[in-house]
RNA sequence: CGAGAUGUAGCGCAGCCCGGUUAGCGCACCUGCUUUGGGAGCAGGGGGUCCCAGGUUCGAAUCCUGGUAUCUCGACCA
């Protein structure tokens, strides 16, 4: 099967069809019936799991509980936020009855006219406003703030094109949704959750982001700033991986969400929602991934070590089966995930490559030979170096090795970014960069909608972020040579 | 939703233009034997509503009409 990808990847075929074929024959993930939809399984929910585990371990340690709301929202809600409703009017999924009947025509089941919905009810496409009309009740007083809750929920976007992870028409997110006293802190909210995806992003799955602020058009339908992390995928596009809303008091007006404050005073509430997305799987293989499959950082590996046997006959597959045992019983103390493959249809050298496309950070081998030398055979996934060691120690050594992995990867991914980034100053200079070697392009733009704009149009590159830690720097915007002080990041995204 | 392409076994495809035996190939699957330190070899076997519905014809995977689904490129988006 592997065999396949290759073929797919020498072929020099699409970097996204190449993506494509990877989901899909490392077992992440594939294309439901239903249209735009995802069916991940069983190899790609471990992961999501681990990160989910990860990522909610985070919000915790920062003071969040998790709370649930209702898939289905009452369409006179969206109808409260303006600019809101702009940003979800289209593509959202409506329920308008409630009932099926035999069709009396023929065998089929039909919908039944009579049970019409006297309101639709829309599909959450983001639970905002369902979450502000209840909050509504929660909220009196300056002793209610602030509320800081976070739901794991399905959302469902009718997007038109869809691609497996970054792009599906039902995804798996979760969606943090907080309401404070002052302005102040709602925006100190905000920017701590940014910091908690790219901590995630960085030390979990050993891939760089770069924090920043989004353009006005760019901008979440409803807030007031946007906060995103921005990761390079390999074929050197953007991608926005995570993103923290500050919502003034958007939605506190829109559903009359008031408190009385400290000095007596009645206010509206300030707002943050923040959230990340099964996207991230998407980002996880496209940032790490090489032409013999998948690279798991080690922390969200499900199988973080397999060990295959190599034999002839019974009696030297049991020699080695005894010792592997022994190594996984020590490595499972130790918190580390093993599988033993005997499958004995299969030839080592399939499951070599089985397992190297699926990114299991390192594999064990041994056989007679290792018996005879009390050595055994470990190969990193990540350089596919093979060391043979000695099996005394074993145990520290895999320990090691997987912190190693774990960084080695980040740092391949930081200098691949680091290469990818370059800073132009004309627009020429720009147009080139981005037809010749893509990545981000750090540039000079008057800050204007419609110079951003134009530069969408003609180039197809976006203001990813303005990053938080861009230096000052007096410059002139590359198309309209208007003062600019400081340079954005621009990209083509997907 | 605009423009193009494609629906034939689990996957990838040939056959269609020019209608005519029992619809074929590779991979995968099953059985047996031989193999086993990087994707095994031989032999045998199973598996099909040729996307759906009409039409033309003695006869349709093949021609015609209408649906429908998927993919690629746009617009939209996490």
């Amino acid at each position: 099967m592997a065999k396949e990808l290759k073929e797919v990847v020498s072929k020099e075929e699409s970097y996204s069809q190449w993506y494509n074929n990877l989901v899909v024959k490392a077992g992440l993930a594939e294309n439901s019936a239903v249209r735009g939809c995802m069916v991940i399984k069983p190899y790609g929910y471990a992961i999501w799991e681990k990160m989910q585990r990860a990522l909610d371990d985070m919000f915790k340690e920062t003071g969040h509980q998790n709370a649930y709301f209702p898939l289905f929202i009452p369409k006179s809600f969206f109808s409260k936020e303006a600019n809101h409703v702009k940003g979800f009017a289209k593509e959202c999924a409506v329920v308008t009855h409630y009932r099926l009947k035999n069709d009396p025509n023929g065998g089929g089941i039909i919908v039944d006219e009579d049970a019409k919905l006297e309101e639709e009810l829309i599909v959450r496409p983001t639970s905002e406003t369902i979450i502000w009309s209840t909050y509504k009740n929660w909220i009196t007083s300056y002793r209610d703030l602030p509320i800081l809750c976070n739901q794991w929920a399905n959302v469902v976007r009718w997007e038109m094109r869809t691609r497996l992870f970054l792009r599906t028409a039902e995804f798996l997110w979760q969606e943090g949704h907080t309401a404070h006293e002052t302005r102040e802190q709602a925006i100190e909210e905000a920017k701590k959750m940014i910091h908690v995806y790219a901590t995630f992003a960085e030390q979990w799955m050993s891939m760089p982001v770069i924090i920043g602020h989004k353009s006005d058009t760019e901008r979440f339908a409803g807030a007031e700033d946007t906060l995103t992390i921005e990761a390079l995928m390999q074929d050197g596009k953007a991608l926005q991986s995570g993103t923290s809303h500050f919502l003034g008091q958007n939605f506190a007006k829109a559903f009359d969400v008031k408190f009385a404050r400290r000095d007596g005073q009645t206010g509206y509430v300030w707002a943050t929602s923040w959230g990340v997305s099964t996207r991230l799987m998407g980002a996880l293989v496209m940032a790490h991934s090489d032409n013999n499959g998948l690279v798991l950082p080690p922390r969200l590996a499900p199988i973080q070590v397999v060990m295959i046997p190599i034999y002839k006959g019974d009696e030297q597959l049991e020699a080695v089966m005894s010792k592997f045992k022994v190594i996984e019983s020590n490595l499972k103390k130790l918190g580390i995930s093993v599988k033993i493959d005997d499958r004995d249809h299969l030839r080592s050298g399939f499951k070599f490559a089985e397992y190297e496309l699926k990114g299991v950070p390192v594999r064990l081998a041994m056989g007679a030979r290792d018996i005879e030398n009390g050595t055994i055979e470990v190969v990193r996934r990540d350089t596919l170096e093979k060391v043979t060691v000695n099996i005394d120690g074993i145990e520290d050594y895999i320990v090691k090795l997987m912190d190693d992995i774990q960084s080695a990867i980040y740092e391949k991914a930081l200098k691949f970014r680091e290469n990818m980034t370059t800073r132009v100053d004309t627009y020429d200079e720009f147009k080139k960069v981005l037809d010749d070697k893509g990545g981000f392009i750090l540039a000079h733009w008057d800050g204007t909608p419609e110079t951003e704009e134009k530069i969408k149009n003609e180039t197809k590159a976006t203001i990813r972020c303005i990053p938080i830690n861009a230096p000052d720097e007096d410059g002139v915007c590359m198309v309209t040579g208007k003062p600019s002080k400081r340079r954005v990041i621009f990209a083509r995204a997907y």
